[in-house]
Formats: structure tokens, C-alpha cells, sequence
DNA sequence: GCAAGGTC
């Protein structure tokens, strides 16, 4: 450490709280020359406090100011911040940022402006981990603003005059593996607490009617380390008490009167449950009734006071004697404090002042107990005497009780959940949620949310919400900070097995869904959970710019790729109906943009596509594959027969037809002026011309023939594929519609010019492209396409050949 | 909108 007197330097001093910066300059002030002046910092709260100290015979011109806890968060990068912009499962590999809150610039304007002026800077952080943690905040800030900081740690644990003196003269350097403790923790509780959160509440808010909740849209389901094991005792104790049968049981009771007073003996043996060998002992007592004393002993009581200084400790008495909560406490508790009547409340500080009298009675100020002894009458060895009562009695075994506040503070502290500052939080934050109740006894019991979540986790096998988890971590975390394990390798395992857990609950969330219906009615609403569920990113969503585009598979077997952001966003894109199996690849287009538009590997149903396309096929949404385009035109989309049943669009047929013709104008290229953004039936080139029109020339020269079986324009077109390429058909724009024809199946083998005039004004009835050379019988009055042997198309099905119906509603597709 | 940890 430098010394030697000298020039005289400014050293920037910081505290975690205000109350500290204030105790410690007072300390160091003392008998200074020059005193103490104090001034305003850009924050309200935190004071600078200046005086002169000389540390190991340098001058020193201090300055001291605080922080308020925590100077930063961490977050996940913005975009990741919405619930609907990702996969939660993504969360587990997202990148996270900590930052200044806003609500925190103040301070950190401060420190940058009064470190540029400042060589050193000593820490006076609370002396635990996340003391140590701050302390690497506040250093960061400090440094951005002064690069050549001298840093040093100020290491005590009392407020008092010899510890704060001799803790300035020993300064230390500060505790990397401390602080990177508390980045493990930090950066696991925000992973796992928000993938669950977002991964529950979005499967089950909306799927079932949670009558509790006034509106049930904004209910959050929350799940957090500290919060579930908390949970966890409350359904455990719960569930004791359901499972208790109440059995009977006989017990011998023994009174004896004498002048001392009354002395009434227990049975050694407690009890027994049978009641034939209860009254047979009972029976030979009765017999033989004088008792004799076989031993006495004597022994000490001692009643200790209750352990001081304790926060958990006075949060567990105040619900016993006060029926107050905890959190009640906590804040009475701040009042204490600030006012100058208490120490500290939310960390321990179990250090006396030198001036308290330890050899305190306390039972003399600590009104609430007392000795509560009884007097014993004297016996000696070998007495007799009868006694006055012999009795057989029976009682019946009784469950344990719904936890108290007391009871459920004492399972955290045992199973380190939480920290003292914290836990009444974890306790209050199940009330919120909905999960326990807490009755007029200041008992706990589970609500039917609570006790479903945890029957769900656990039907899955998983003890997510038993201590387990954060004990685990905390063990991790305390190897972390002796350097035995390092920060990286901590967060890669623990978070590699949190990921495989959650996306193996994920798996199982049928568990939940069922656990959740055994205490609440399935809901029908459209955002019930199952529409949720997520696929693999295929791009970002060009249409809301905020949320990834993602392959799902609807339950009736159909692909589309649908926005994350609906419903707030409906952007979709139908894929061919036939396809059997799609998967993501890592492979990106080249062409489309912006990108990256990553390929889908599709296979398709050989019947259900023409047989000169390939079954499989790595295809690009982005409206660059025509092969997907053609095969949408061909088989149709998984939207067709299933937006009025199920998907996305139940309950609400007709904006999920919607959304899925917008959404087909955004990604699949119009078969007119082959942009993105429209269809060919709705192509602006062609609008003039109006659906009505039963013929329409297209840019090509060619024109488009009504479709014989929904009216909408059928053009022609020129496959590609290496069976068929140059091979011509007319498919119907609507996408709605299935209607193809290959133009060599019609008679004649090959079309004739439309002639636009003749079909518009006789409608269905005009001359169509692919009527017959001349066969205009009865069959083909009304029809533009017929056959060779002169009977109307009214399309064909790929799989049985029927021309009664398309592939996609084939009664032999099962 | 999500965690848990500081503190005002």
C-alpha cells in the first residue's frame, strides 16, 4: 500500500447505503482537522460526505457517498425481452446485459463525476457476496469514468469506532470470486424464473377458467428458485394432512396427590394401538396398584432467550404473538430502524454494543415468557404410594397442522431459501400469485393453482419445487467464491441441465394440463395454451418486426409457420397440405431478405403430389422456391379445412382466413408479377379486372379461365420440376381453392385461347380454355375445364384418383 | 408480464 505523506490525494469512499456512508465518515471524521462537511450528490438519497484522514501516513482528502443495494440489473437483450419473441428454451442461451437502471443513473452520475477527480477508490461494501458483487459494479462505473483508479476494499463487520479504524488502515483488494458468485446466481435465477414463467403461463392461462382471477389475461404464473420450494413446503404440509388417517390409540395415565402438591406420571411406553393388550397391562396394574419409584433424577432446567438480533428469529415472533406478517414485520421493522430504535433489520448484524448489559434477565424486559415451571413433589428411591388416578385412556392420532408463518420461515432458513432481507418476499409473492392462502390462524394452506402446478411438476417426476434445486446451487455458488469451481464451468453445467430439464417438462406438460384439469374447467378461448406451443425459428417476422417467424405443426397434422408475437401479430404462412414431415435446417437462403430466412427440409406425401415433384425437398419460405410456391397452388395449404376446427384460428374462423390470405400475400411470390407481399388472385396488376371476371388476360398474353369449382381465375402455368418441365396446368388463384389440371388432360391436348369477351358475358357458360374441340354437351354447359371424353374436372384427388374431392380432405388420407 | 438480490 502506498504511504509516506506527502501530497495530499482525494480518495472517492463508497458505502452499499446511505446510513453506512454517513456512520463510517462519521467514524473517520472524528477529531479530524477540518471535520465533516456534506453536501448533495445528483441523487436525493445518497450525500457526499468530505473530511481529512490519513491512511498509513498519506494524507487523504475523503469523499464518501453510497449506493442503494445493487447499482445494476441483468436483463436479456432486447430482443428477447418480449414473451413472444422467442422460445423460452432460448432463454437459456440468450444473451444478458447488466446494466444501470434507470432509477439508478442519478447515482452512477455521481460516482463518474466525483471518481475523474478521485486516485483512489476504496469499497465499503457489506462484507458478503452480493456486498462483493456491488462493490464490482460500482468499480466498473468508477473505472469507465478514471481508467488510472487506485482500488482498494475496506473489509469490516461492525459499525464501531476500533473495527472501521483498523479496516481503513488494512485495506485489502476485493473478492473477484465472490462477485462471481453472485453473477452464477443472478444469471440462473433470471434463466430458469423467466423460460418457466413464460413457458406456464402461456400453456395454461387462457386453457382453463381460473375463476379466481378477475381477469385472468394479465395472471402471471410465476415460477422462481425461492418461490416453488417455498410453495413446495406449503402443498407438502398440505398434502400430510389429506393423507392422515386417523387411527386410535390407548394410553395408562397415572396422578399422584400428596401435600407437595400433584406429580402426574407418563406412560414409557407412550401408547399402543392395540386396545386388548392396552387393557391387559391396564388390568395388571389395577391388580398390583401400589407404584413404586425405581429412579429419580434430577436435572437442571434452563431457558434460554430467544437467539437477538436475529431478523428471522423477531419475523417468527411477530406472527406467533402479533399474528403479524412477515412482511408486515419487515416494514414495521424499516420504520424501527430509521427512526434510530433498531439496528439494522434485513441483514444480520449480531454484534453487541460494548455499553449493553449481557448479564441482561431477559425474562424481566421480554414480557411475553415466562419460567412456566410447575412444582414437583419430592420422591425418593424405592417410595411407594397409590396413586389417586390409575386410568386407561384412549386418544386418536391427529395429522400435523397447516404451517405457520413461523413454521414456513423455519423450513426456508433450514433449507437455505431465500435470504433473511428476502424471504418474507418469497412468502407474500405466493399470496399474490394465487398460489397459498393464509387463513385467520395465520396458517397456510395451498390454493387449488398452488396445489395443481406442484402435483403437475411432480406427476412429471421432477422436484421442482423442493429445495433441492437452490440448495444445489448454493453449493455451487459457495465453490465458486472459495475457487474451487470456476464461474463458467458452474454456469454451463447448471444451466445445461436446467435447459434439458425444461425442455423435458416441456415434453411432459401434458402432466400439467392434466393436473390443472382436475381442478379447473378447460377453457375454450383461442390463446389456450396448446396454440403455443413452439417450433423452430425459421426467420424474423417481417410483418411486426419484433418476433420470430416459427414452424409448428397443428394438431391435425397441417405446417405453417406462424409469427411468436400472435395474436397481436397474425402473420402466417401456410405450407403444401402435403406435407408429412417438416424440420428447420441450419442451412439460409441466399436470396431472400432480410435475412436469415433458414431452409425447411420438407418430405411430402408422394400420393398427394404430382408425381413429377421429388418427396423431399429443402425448401425457403422467403418467396424465393417456386416449388413450394407451385405445390401450395397444387395440394393447398393445411389452413383449408382446418382454420374452422382447430389451429390458431378457433373460435375465430374468420380472422384466421384472413390472417392467412395476408399472410400468404407477405411470403409466398404472386404468380402474376412474382413480388412477395400478395397472391396472384389479389395481385394490384390485376385488380381492375375483379374476381368476377371469368377470363382475364395475364401478362404473358395468356388468359386465366374461371375454375370449375369455385369460380376464382385459373391460369396457366409451366411446371419445372425434371419430370414435367415445360409441361403446362391450370391451377385456381384462390387460395382457397384446389382446382389443377395438367393442360394435356384436356381434350384435344391443348387449350384454346379464352375468348374474354364471349366467357364474361355468359359467365360459367362462356367458352373456356379447356373445353373439348366442340364438345359442348350438357356436361360442360356451365364448366370451363372438361375432359376428353367431355365431362366436366372438377379437380382430382392425388391419393384415390376420385374427382370428387382434393387430396387434403381425401376420406383414405386417415 | 418473468427471477432473486440489494436498498430508499
Amino acid at each position: 500500500m502506498a504511504g509516506g505523506g506527502g501530497r495530499v490525494i482525494r480518495v472517492l469512499n463508497v458505502a452499499e447505503k446511505p446510513s453506512v456512508a454517513k456512520a463510517v465518515s462519521g467514524i473517520l471524521s472524528k477529531n479530524q482537522p477540518g471535520g465533516i462537511r456534506v453536501r448533495d450528490g445528483r441523487s436525493r438519497y445518497n450525500k457526499i460526505f468530505e473530511f481529512n484522514y490519513t491512511i498509513r501516513n498519506q494524507p487523504c482528502q475523503m469523499l464518501f457517498t453510497s449506493v442503494t443495494g445493487h447499482l445494476m440489473e441483468i436483463e436479456f437483450h432486447e430482443r428477447y425481452r418480449k414473451w413472444h419473441s422467442c422460445d423460452p428454451l432460448d432463454l437459456y442461451n440468450a444473451p444478458v446485459r447488466k446494466f444501470v437502471p434507470e432509477d439508478k443513473l442519478d447515482i452512477k452520475r455521481t460516482l463518474e463525476a466525483e471518481a475523474r477527480s478521485c486516485q483512489w477508490i476504496i469499497l465499503w461494501l457489506d462484507c458478503d457476496r452480493e456486498g462483493e458483487n456491488i462493490a464490482f459494479e460500482v468499480l466498473d462505473v468508477c473505472r469507465q469514468a478514471n481508467h488510472n483508479l487506485t482500488v482498494w476494499r475496506a473489509r469490516f463487520s461492525a459499525l464501531i469506532d476500533r473495527e472501521i479504524h483498523q479496516s481503513v488502515q488494512t485495506l485489502v483488494q476485493p473478492n473477484q470470486l465472490f462477485s462471481d458468485a453472485v453473477d452464477v446466481r443472478q444469471e440462473i435465477d433470471l434463466r430458469i424464473g423467466a423460460s418457466f414463467t413464460r413457458f406456464q403461463t402461456m400453456l395454461l392461462r387462457g386453457a382453463f377458467v381460473l375463476d379466481f382471477a378477475t381477469d385472468d389475461r394479465n395472471l402471471v404464473l410465476s415460477y422462481g428458485p425461492c418461490q416453488f420450494p417455498t410453495l413446495g413446503f406449503v402443498v407438502e404440509r398440505y398434502w400430510e394432512i389429506q393423507a392422515h388417517e386417523p387411527e386410535e390409540f390407548w394410553t395408562i395415565n397415572c396422578t399422584h396427590n400428596s401435600d407437595e402438591g400433584t406429580a402426574t406420571f407418563n406412560w414409557m411406553r407412550g401408547h399402543l394401538f392395540d386396545y386388548t393388550c392396552g387393557v391387559m397391562i391396564y388390568e395388571m396394574c389395577i391388580q398390583e396398584p401400589i407404584a413404586t419409584v425405581t429412579k429419580v433424577k434430577q436435572q437442571e432446567k434452563l431457558k434460554y432467550p430467544p437467539h437477538p438480533l436475529s431478523t428471522i428469529e423477531l419475523e417468527k415472533r411477530a406472527s406467533r404473538y402479533f399474528r403479524m406478517s412477515s412482511e408486515q414485520t419487515m416494514k414495521v421493522a424499516e420504520d424501527l430502524y430509521q427512526n434510530g430504535f433498531i439496528s439494522y433489520p434485513r441483514t444480520e448484524t449480531d454484534c453487541f454494543s460494548d455499553k449493553t448489559d449481557l448479564r441482561k434477565n431477559y425474562l424481566d424486559v421480554y414480557r411475553f415468557e415466562s419460567w412456566g415451571g410447575s412444582v414437583i413433589p419430592t420422591y425418593s428411591f424405592g417410595q411407594q404410594f397409590t396413586p389417586t388416578t390409575l386410568t386407561l385412556d384412549s386418544g386418536v392420532t391427529r395429522p400435523p397442522p397447516l404451517l405457520s408463518e413461523a413454521d414456513l420461515l423455519g423450513c426456508m432458513d433450514k433449507a437455505g431459501i431465500g435470504t433473511d432481507a428476502t424471504m418474507h418476499d418469497h412468502i407474500k409473492k405466493l399470496l399474490d400469485r394465487f398460489y397459498a392462502i393464509k387463513d385467520s390462524n395465520t396458517r397456510f394452506s395451498p390454493t387449488k393453482l398452488g396445489e395443481a402446478l406442484v402435483m403437475g411438476y411432480d406427476d412429471m417426476g421432477y422436484e421442482l419445487w423442493k429445495p433441492y434445486l437452490r440448495a444445489m446451487m448454493e453449493c455451487d455458488m459457495k465453490a465458486v467464491s472459495t475457487g474451487t469451481k470456476r464461474k463458467a464451468e458452474v454456469l454451463e453445467t447448471c444451466l445445461q441441465q436446467m435447459k434439458a430439464c425444461f425442455s423435458d417438462a416441456r415434453t411432459n406438460k401434458g402432466k400439467l394440463l392434466e393436473a390443472m384439469a382436475i381442478f379447473f374447467e378447460r377453457s375454450n378461448r383461442s390463446s389456450s395454451g396448446e396454440q403455443q406451443a413452439v417450433g423452430a425459428v425459421v426467420r424474423r417476422c417481417g410483418l411486426c418486426l419484433e418476433s420470430d417467424m416459427v414452424l409448428r405443426q397443428k394438431p391435425d397434422g397441417n405446417f405453417m409457420v406462424g409469427c411468436l408475437g400472435y395474436p397481436q401479430c397474425r402473420n402466417v404462412v401456410w405450407l403444401p397440405g402435403s406435407v408429412s414431415e417438416a424440420s428447420v435446417t441450419e442451412n439460409t437462403c441466399i436470396t431472400c431478405s432480410p435475412g436469415p430466412v433458414f431452409k425447411i427440409q420438407f418430405k411430402f406425401r408422394q400420393q398427394e403430389i404430382p408425381p413429377d415433384y421429388s418427396v423431399q425437398h429443402l425448401g425457403c419460405i422467403g418467396g424465393c422456391d417456386d416449388i413450394l410456391r407451385q405445390l401450395v397452388e397444387i395440394c393447398g395449404t393445411g389452413s383449408r379445412n382446418s382454420s374452422n376446427t382447430s389451429g390458431r384460428g378457433r373460435g375465430n374462423p374468420t380472422a384466421s382466413s384472413s390472417a392467412q390470405r395476408d399472410n400468404s400475400r407477405a411470403q409466398i411470390s404472386c404468380a402474376y408479377c412474382r413480388q412477395t407481399g400478395h397472391l396472384s388472385n389479389d395481385c394490384p396488376s390485376q385488380a381492375s379486372r375483379g374476381r368476377t371476371a371469368r377470363a382475364q388476360e395475364v401478362d404473358n398474353g395468356e388468359s386465366s379461365i374461371p375454375c370449375n369449382s369455385c369460380g376464382a381465375p385459373c391460369i396457366l402455368r409451366t411446371a419445372n420440376t425434371a419430370n414435367n418441365r415445360g409441361r403446362k396446368f391450370f391451377s385456381c388463384q384462390s387460395s382457397e381453392c384446389n382446382f389443377f389440371v395438367w393442360e394435356d388432360n384436356l381434350s384435344g391436348g391443348r387449350a384454346e385461347r379464352a375468348n374474354t369477351s364471349a366467357s364474361t358475358s355468359s359467365g360459367r357458360g362462356g367458352r373456356g380454355r379447356g373445353r373439348g374441340c366442340g364438345q359442348s354437351g350438357a356436361h360442360s354447359s356451365n364448366v370451363s375445364f372438361v375432359s376428353a371424353t367431355g365431362e366436366p374436372i372438377t379437380g382430382r384427388c392425388f391419393i384415390c384418383g376420385d374427382p370428387g374431392h382434393f387430396a387434403n380432405v381425401c376420406p383414405r388420407r386417415g
